[in-house]
DNA sequence: GTGTATATCTCGGGG
DNA sequence: CCCCGAGGTATACAC
């Protein structure tokens, strides 16, 4: 991990183009050879930067990066405040838990929380468009594909409206019905779900930790 | 820009929670106050973060992030290996070029380019899933809605074939018809959009810059 | 490699 | 403030 402060202009030259006047920044070079522009706020997302796999030639007052796609960022530096090093080695890595994937595992293992009876026959189960989240049977032998997101906007129902296209398609499925589940769900997801015949439904992810905690106690 | 190589440990708590076993990384607290922890190496994304506006506690050996929804980004400090600051100031900002809000001002300010004798209605014409990049009428007296993209892809003609669904059920425009403008328009894109009787269309981006400087040329 | 889906997405604009 | 769409989205994973 290098980390030079420095003044500079910046010019990146590849999907689009762009322009940083000169002024003091934090250049930051780690050591997968990916390079970042960072100024004195705004979140972590830096003003410019070039991601690995990346070739950086530095030459007097000049850093060039090129990627294979043929982007370049060309820092121009004026004045160096700081150059410093920091070997840091690998990191062990993050572990997380609240992702989509668990509360797809939460409800495939409480799917009646979706609606009463309903019995799990396949999570992720394949069509030609991408896998469904949970393909369920209700009480009276029809057919649910299940779609779940952490936030539910409009490109979810689009998911979800896709798959169901392909599913009813299914001569040993059909009719198959969707519900569009999240913890929650936006107005314009919402208005769309409904226009296409589609049920939706908030959850609470806590909620359902709740019962899945309290169930494992049983045993 | 204060910078701290430290070896530590790193909690999340908040729309997920997450945890990074102990080890050397970048401690970084802008001038605005967000933190992020940085591994040497993952692209620009650190490994765990904290937007401002926030509250940062530091006792000995442990930092407290807190915002305002509750979130808490907890940092044992084992270690300190360095520990600077520098003030930069504020940054003059990014100046982007090539992006779709000019694209679409481009073709608003010229949208006999999409089709002759066309004139604009609205730029960004709301409807209940979302607005309209731009709504036109044809000298046929027809409307045109018009949907741009930089790069044409499959969800692009989604999006226009859902305007067209809402802007249909208006008695007072119907019948309108969808125009898809992109800089490139991706085969599959092609295919769907003529599969659901919307015309697509290529722009040079420079090209219609030329234009419009040309035309301004005359003033 | 291409395509698809997720993200503590971030960021900016509009109501 | 929330809602919504764009992004040089980045990133992981399946085919």
């Amino acid at each position: 991990m290098r980390l030079v402060i420095a003044r500079c202009s910046v010019d990146y030259s590849g999907r689009l183009a762009a322009h940083l006047p000169p002024a003091n920044r934090l250049l930051m070079v780690k050591a997968d050879g990916c390079v970042a522009v960072h100024a004195d706020g705004g979140a972590y997302k830096p003003l410019m930067w070039m991601t690995a796999p990346n070739r950086l030639v530095e030459r007097e007052g000049s850093w060039v990066v090129t990627n294979p796609k043929g982007e370049t960022l060309t820092i121009a530096v004026e004045e160096i405040l700081s150059d410093t090093s920091w070997p840091l080695g690998a990191d062990p890595g993050l572990e997380k838990d609240g992702v989509e994937a668990h509360l797809q595992a939460l409800l495939a293992a409480n799917c009646e929380r979706i609606a009463a009876g309903l019995r799990l026959v396949r999570r992720e189960y394949p069509t030609d468009v991408g896998p469904v989240d949970l393909l369920c049977r209700a009480p009276d032998g029809t057919t649910l594909a299940v779609e779940i997101k952490r936030r539910g906007e409009i490109d979810g129902v689009e998911q979800l409206s896709r798959y169901l296209d392909f599913l009813n398609r299914d001569p040993m499925l059909r009719p198959v019905r969707g519900v569009f589940v999240a913890q929650q769900v936006r107005p314009q997801a919402r208005v769309l779900a409904a226009d296409r015949g589609i049920r939706w439904l908030e959850v609470d992810y806590d909620e359902l930790r709740g019962i899945e905690s309290s169930e494992q106690r049983l045993f």
